[in-house]
Parts: structure tokens; sequence; C-alpha cells
DNA sequence: TTGAAAGCGCTAACAC
DNA sequence: GTGTTAGCGCTTTCAA
């Protein structure tokens, strides 16, 4: 039925471990019988049963990566970069790219228990999922390379981003405008994901609210999934209600442009009755003109996708981390309090 | 080092077939040897290695997904459908969803030969591409299942959608609201990727002028890569010349997005004085407001997914295929001529 | 109901 | 240089 190396070896007239060496390029094989052997490959039309080779290798020439959604496209954007570095490397032949994606807290305990080990996976990227104490403990235990992206935890190696910081920015930069009614809009604080970028932003806020002399008002604080519509809904009550705050920041630039939406729907002018800001730059933002804190998404992936195929061909094991920075883009949806 | 059925087996003093039966689930095991069994799993925290499971079985437990890339977002709602699908049929465990980025013809070339094989993988989706007559051969040669999806081609399965009709549907609506100029903006037709629905698209377009008695103008007319930049330039280009065309006809919603930046930075109104329509209804579309021909991005391979599946499960052998519906989308980028 | 052993298709150590 | 052979860790006959 299907061809296999025997087949190959008797075709060419040799033993099985001369198309073996023929097809691992190893040198010991006269140009003469590599080439009978070539042809004979060529003829039946072979090709390596891949799992017979990492079953005898030990090595499953796999990589998987681990995201919560598509529908978020700063994970699509990290995911990207995953692609593009295994592409620059080369490896993207070597490597098969195994998608999870893991959308509840089953799904991600499954996941997070049953991928760390070798004979699974040559190594993990983990995109923006934040392991809790267990999990870590099990992944610690695995031999298995793992990256953390857009997470850094203790002993893991990862690219992250200064959420604290960035939150710091945004707000320092409304409050320069003259704002003082800034709401923070957010994603849940505490969520199945475990994401902790949402809550380091909004330590942020009220940090550069405290720093400000301006205390902290629960009531400019919603959280709604990372979702436009749902908070676009939040956005409108605040707008609607009576005391409107002027400025929005939203710790994602979807749940940014769910507020742009709700303000183009009452009649609010942006940025001259308000200021939004967001978090991320995705493409989107461009789109409509959002003023956000930058981070590098695709670059994320990359950087990851790297480290972990350097650490694949090095078997360097210490932990690197990589903090990449941020940077407010100013476009137009913010201006100074009229 | 790992844990293997071995280990398994002189931890519970059985022999490995009976720890094969039970994590096979076989019921000619006892009880009592079965208790002893997932105590010793249990103990060793021990998981069949997949590899050895599939080169045993013959299978690889592994469906390939091929698509060109993720920046464009129509490929990426393709590729969530067939994630849910997956997840909705029970099957994220059982199979590993691996993805192949196939941006070069070179690499499109290199996917299409070597992986339509029973040893390399269970089943094949294949988004957007479309394989050529040699390509094809190979394909048809392979047992191995494959669905097309937003592509048809004779003896495949496919999900598909009519896209002359829909090249029809948006020029005839634009005819209706008195436009002549009708311009049309497309992706290259000819193309590495051999995509063929802006080809088809194109095709109604012209259809639908000269069934209204009006002479196709090739000045109105233009191929750019399929991105919003490109496109807003060829726009700029069109939008300030002489013969300035009332509406736009995009092949893609991403260049009439960009055909629409290109009105706003010339300062034109969007409807008042330029209508322009896109195709595919992704999510931006709504974000702008843009009139467009929707297609079921999601559901193609959704759809597709459970069509691979199904014969996975069933092995029916029969091509099927499946043709979406498309539909206008009203929004704010159309209005008669003024 | 259970165990021994063959076999899946490959790699690599070991002989020649 | 090249062939023989022993695994890699499973599943699945076939006997018992």
């Amino acid at each position: 039925m299907t061809v296999t190396i025997r087949d190959v070896a008797k075709k060419a007239n040799v033993g099985i471990a001369t198309v073996s060496r023929v097809l691992n390029d190893n040198p010991a094989v006269s140009p003469s019988t590599r080439e009978k052997v070539l042809k004979a490959i060529e003829d039946l039309d072979y090709t390596p049963n891949p799992t017979a080779q990492r079953l005898s290798l030990g090595r499953t020439h796999t990589i998987s990566v681990i995201l919560p959604f598509l529908t978020i496209p700063s994970f699509v954007e990290r995911l990207r970069g995953v692609q593009h570095a295994m592409a620059d490397c080369g490896l993207d032949c070597e490597y098969d790219l195994v998608l999870y994606g893991a959308d509840t807290s089953e799904r991600i305990d499954y996941l997070f228990s049953i991928l760390p080990r070798k004979s699974r996976t040559d190594g993990i990227l983990i995109l923006s999922l934040r392991p809790d104490e267990i999990q870590v403990q099990r992944m610690l235990q695995s031999d298995v390379p793992i990256i953390l992206v857009d997470v850094t935890y203790p002993k893991f190696s990862s690219v992250y981003v200064d959420n604290f910081k960035g939150g710091m920015m945004a707000t320092q930069y409304l409050l320069g405008l003259g704002h003082h009614k800034i709401a923070f809009l957010s994603d849940y604080l505490k969520n199945v994901f475990r994401f902790s970028a949402m809550k380091d932003r909004f330590d942020g806020y009220c940090q550069a609210l405290k720093d400000a002399g301006i205390e902290f008002n629960p009531a400019y604080h919603r959280q709604v999934p990372h979702d436009r519509e749902q908070a676009r809904e939040v956005a409108k009550e605040w707008l609607a209600g009576e005391h409107r705050p002027t400025a929005i920041f939203a710790s994602s630039d979807m749940q940014a442009i769910g507020a742009l939406f709700a303000a183009r729907e009452l009649g609010l002018r942006v940025p001259e009755d308000l200021s939004i800001i967001g978090f991320d730059d995705i493409r989107d933002a461009e789109l409509v003109g959002l003023t956000t804190i930058r981070q590098p998404l695709f670059e994320s992936g990359y950087t990851g996708a790297m480290m972990l195929l350097d650490r694949l061909r090095t078997g360097n094991k210490e932990t690197k981390t990589v903090l990449q920075e941020i940077e407010l883009v100013e476009r137009k949806t913010t201006a100074p309090i009229s």
C-alpha cells in the first residue's frame, strides 16, 4: 500500500540502513549508491513516515501553541509572529505547528496537564495564559521547553511588557490633557484565563490617579468581557449617566473601539466631548484613529518562538526573560479637555 | 525517564496488553484488574505516547489546515470555524490541528506534494488555495481526505460561494443606485495562490455591466495586492483623476476600507460623493459601516471541518459540495447617485 | 480474562 | 561503505 523504506531498499538493492543514511544526509554513502537510492526514492515517490521517525528519534518535531481565542486580534498577531519565526529559521518544514485553542478552564487545565511531556511535543508556547500554581508545578517537572508570551512567571522563560507602566502612561497622558474624570473600562480582572495584563494596567491606572492626588472612584471602573459589544453597552451607561467621565481608558483596543461606538451612538464627539485611549495597537486602532498604548504583538510571538527554537537547537536550559518596550501612539481620539 | 506502558504493567503486575486494554476501554478486563491498572497509571502519572499509538494504529490523529496568511481576517475566521467544529464534535482532544502557512508558491507546492499522505495526516483542509493540475493529480491519488474551503474543484469535496453571483449582486446594486462609473478594485486576478474568487467576482461585475448596456472601461479596473494600503493608493489615483468613478466595488472588504480611507483623505464624503461596496463582511466592515456582500466565513470553516470529521468517522468517500448563500448587507457607504 | 509476541516504519549501534 | 539487527512504545492477534 504505502511505500516504506524497505520498498526503497529492495528497489535500490541496498539495505534499509543505507536508505536511511541517504535520507539523513549521512556522508558515509558512496556517490553511486546514493544515486541509486535517490532514483528509487524518486521512482516510488517515497516519503519517510514522520511518525516512525519521531518514535525512533524520540522527538516529536512538533511545536505546540496554546492560545485562548482567535477572535481577539492580538492573539492572532502573536501567532503570526510564531509562524514567521519558524519560517525565518527555515524550520517550518522541520517542525509542525500544532494549534490548541484554550477557551474554557477545563480545556486549559487539560492542555496544561497533558501537553508538557516529551512524548507529546518538543516545545510549548503559551500565549497570554497564566498557569496556576498546580499547573506550574507540573510544567516545571516536565523537561519540555516552555515559553510564556505576554505573561511572566518565576523560573519560566518569557516575553512580556510592563503593563503597570502602560496603565500609568495612559492615565498620566489623560491627566496631562487636563482630564480628571477618567473611567477605566476593563476585562474581568479575575478570569479563567488568568490574564494578568489587565490587572496590572488597572493598578497602573490607580497609581497614576493617586500620584495626581485624585481619588479612585469605583463607579469609574467596570469590568466586561473582552468584546466590542459589551464594552459599548457599558460605555453607553457611563456616557448617558449623570457623572459622565471626560475620558475613558480601555484595557484593550477592542473595548476602546466599543466605547468609541457608544460615543458616536450618543452623538458625542470624540475627542471634543470625550477622550478615549486603548491598549495594544491592533490593526483596527489605526483604522479608527485610536490613540493607544502600543505593545509589540507580532514581535512577541516572533521573539518567543525564536527563544524556543534556539533552545531546541542548543539544548540551553537557562531561563531568559525579555521585556519589550511599549509606547504611546497619539492619534485622533484624545484631546485636551475643553 | 519517561513512563511507558511497561512501567505501568510492572507496577500493576499485569501484562502490557492488559494496560493497553484499559487505556482503550476494552470491556474484556475484569473490574479488579482494571482497578489495579488505573491505580498504577494514576500513581505514575502515565500518559500513553501518542507517537507510538499513531505508528501502531497507522493513523496520525492529526488534521492539517493549509492557509495563505493570518493577516487576512477572512482566513482567520474560517480557521476559527474549523476549531469550533472540532470542539463541538468533542474531537479537539482526539485530533491535533496542525497549521501550515502557505505564503509562497514554493511553500504551497511543497505542502501540496508532501502533505497528502496517510503517513502524514488523517485529513486536510485547504483554505482559499486552488491547487494546480499537477497538484490535483497527486491529491487525487492519495487516499487522504481533502476538503476545499472557498474553492471548488471537480472530484473534490468543497464548501464555497457563488462569487460570480456576488460580483453581479454588488454591481447591480450600484447600478440600481444610479451609478454608471463603477470602478472595480481587485486583487491580482492571477496570483501564486490561484485564488479564483476575485476573478469570478470580476466576471460578475463585467456581466452586470454588460447586462445594463454599459461598456467595460479598463481604466476602471485595477489590480493590487490584498492589502489596505495598496488599495488606498490606487483609489486615490482614481479619485484624484479626471474621470473619477462615482462608485467603487472592491473585491474584498480590506480593499474597500482602503478605498474608504482614500476618500476621507481627499475630503470626499462617503456615500454622498462616492459609494463603496466590499466583499466578505469581515468584522471591520461593521466597524466602519461598510456596505458589502456577506459570505459566511466562520461557517465555511465550520462546515468544511464537519465534513472532514464526518468522513474520518464514517469512512464515507463520496465527494460532497456545499454551496453557501451570500447576501448584500447595506450599511452606510452606499447611496443613490446625487 | 489475560499474557507473550509480532509488527507499525524508522534510526543507529554494531559488525563486516 | 554497507547490511543486520535491536530498539522506540504502542496495539492487536493468538494461545492459554
